[in-house]
DNA sequence: CTCCCGATAT
DNA sequence: ATATCAGGAG
């Protein structure tokens, strides 16, 4: 039996599917704008974190020169509770600069032009792209990494190439929501350090099923 | 490969 | 107390 298998590839989404029908991304935003920054945000934080900073920080930045307005200081308690709140506060403001003086204060809609931008990189311009903009897209965040290895979906640990061999296996008008049900999986069942194989729906198909023993049974 | 950093679960 | 969570830049 070899790495790869493609009928197993299709049963495991198909599995996926069954299971998280209408996955859907976490973060809460009302546009591309909002989106972009909630994303900045979330690198290292939880979804549900960001959606508590953000509910109040939308209502008082609503544009990216409300951002420029402020000094860092201020934006870094605004953003604290995030984490690595200088670098997103240096981030977010760096990105607005660019927004206002290249873009007209809009977000751009396409992947190379957002990757431009600072602290932008591909994940949080796929988020935006696939998200806000309905573009196929595919954001190798942490589960996806992680799980599209433990199903053996691909070999690799760079992400931009797990994204190029993700879009071979998943048909484009899935790449978006397929993103969210691998992220649901990793996040409730197929867990870092320790995967609860014994409850997953996928444990007599995954080629990483039980592997992680524990060696701790006290 | 290192730095940036808080929140939550156990 | 300590483990776990979760991207981008230099």
């Amino acid at each position: 039996m070899s790495y790869f298998d493609e009928k197993r590839n299709q049963e495991i989404l198909a599995r996926l599917r069954k299971n998280y029908p209408d996955a859907k991304i976490k973060l809460k935003f009302k546009t591309p704008f909002e989106l972009l920054v909630a994303t900045i945000l979330s690198a290292q934080c939880t979804d549900d974190r960001v959606n508590i900073v953000t509910e109040k920080l939308f209502k008082k930045y609503k544009k990216p020169e409300d951002y420029l307005k402020v000094k860092n200081e201020e934006l870094e308690k605004d953003i604290y509770s995030t984490g690595f709140y200088k670098q997103k506060a240096k981030s977010i403001k760096a990105c607005c600069q660019v927004l206002v003086e290249k873009y007209g204060g809009k977000v751009p809609s396409n992947i190379e032009e957002l990757t431009k931008i600072p602290g932008v990189g591909r994940k949080t311009a796929s988020v935006v792209v696939g998200n806000a903009y309905g573009i196929p897209a595919i954001a190798v965040d942490t589960h996806v990494k992680r799980l599209s290895n433990i199903f053996h979906f691909v070999k690799e640990k760079n992400p931009d190439k797990i994204e190029e061999q993700l879009k071979k296996i998943i048909p484009e008008d899935e790449w978006i929501v397929t993103s969210h049900r691998i992220a649901t999986h990793g996040r409730l069942v197929c867990l870092a350090k320790n995967p609860k194989c014994e409850i997953c729906f996928l444990n007599d198909i995954c080629p990483s099923a039980f592997k992680v023993k524990k060696e701790k049974i006290k």
